[in-house]
DNA sequence: TGCATAAACTAACAAATGTTAGTTGAGATT
DNA sequence: AATCTCAACTAACATTTGTTAGTTTATGCA
């Protein structure tokens, strides 16, 4: 948490809270504490705890969005993508753990206009996400197995890391993703 | 949420109305609102939020606990025992929707001494679920990749499905099961 | 009929919540 | 030296929280 302004300082140990308890289990007084401050000195930074947590996540989000983006128009075949993926997700979930259990688990208490504007980004993720499946079902790279389920089985996987990482810490990032995708994309059967 | 004694429907819907803003965001008076009472009467069926959440959380818990113990002890093969305990995750949570979600999300807010008994099975449910992994690959049953990835990909789908599940509604379980089968361990390319 | 029980109610509590108003002090700018 | 700004502070607020005490009411059994 060095070498951050206030703002984020407050932000960032925000998220480590967040991912702890949850959002609505965490109070300014607890916030500030942390800090090492008085919760209303908070407000000399940030507007609201609502504040708080919709920069946390909008921000993580539209990194999501914007890597899906670059992958999805990109000329590569399906599989290709679906690597380029799941390293995009090593990558960001690496960087970004306890921001990454905040979006999972507190999107929720969002407030519109952001509530709408994160959901929007979650299913155009999801819609791309299974465009390139079903590309890939179509092109016989892929199985042909229901997309729903395999969809559901890759995404789960990827949005849990942050999860399973904070215990037991990989900090090779290459070889992680090296293995999951190994793992997700040709099973783990001889 | 018919048919059952009152104490069941609070349980019940306490775990609809946890997985829907976690825990800590639902109140005595958002509970009993929903069951048509005052949050006063949840005293004369329940003792605490506390014992609402936990008697939750275990049943669920126990469920898992017994299911992996005969999984793990039985004599067949590591293969087989990863299909039964597919079978064993899809059956419970399609059962299980809300207890799912509450127990994935809120377990941290447990209190002793069912935190502890909580996190007991939880590291003995992964303990067994490491060592047949482990045993598949000494038996050269399954690929030799780590075994904590392999457990970490297979067990956050399983944990997810709740997640999946309730958006898009998957009726047949053991259509469902035998999709998850394939593609967690025979992988998704041709 | 009278009584016991179960399960609802009203009213209130102390504590914790997010937030605001107004104040203070240190450091930079004029 | 005077002023401005930033970021901390204290004090307080209106709500909401989980929970308790005491009361009422309907139902089933003696």
């Amino acid at each position: 948490m060095k070498n951050l302004n206030r703002k984020e300082s407050i932000l960032a140990t925000a998220a480590k809270l967040f991912s702890e308890k949850g959002f609505t289990a965490v109070s300014m007084r607890d916030l500030a504490e942390e800090l090492g401050i008085k919760a209303a000195s908070l407000y000399n930074h940030i507007s609201s705890k609502q504040e708080i947590l919709s920069l946390n996540i909008i921000y993580l989000a539209e990194q999501f969005t914007s890597g899906m983006n670059t992958i999805a128009s990109s000329k590569i075949n399906s599989i290709e993508k679906l690597n380029k993926l799941i390293e995009l997700h090593v990558d960001i979930t690496l960087k970004n753990i306890h921001l990454l259990s905040s979006m999972n688990n507190d999107w929720m208490h969002l407030e519109e206009p952001e509530l709408s504007y994160f959901l929007d980004m979650r299913n155009g993720y999801e819609n791309n996400f299974r465009k390139i499946i079903k590309k890939g079902i179509r092109n016989k790279e892929l199985v042909s197995l229901n997309p729903e389920v395999i969809l559901f089985s890759i995404l789960s996987t990827l949005r849990n890391l942050y999860a399973w990482n904070s215990e037991k810490h990989i900090d090779d990032s290459e070889k992680l993703a090296e293995e999951m995708k190994n793992i997700l994309l040709n099973g783990i059967t001889k």
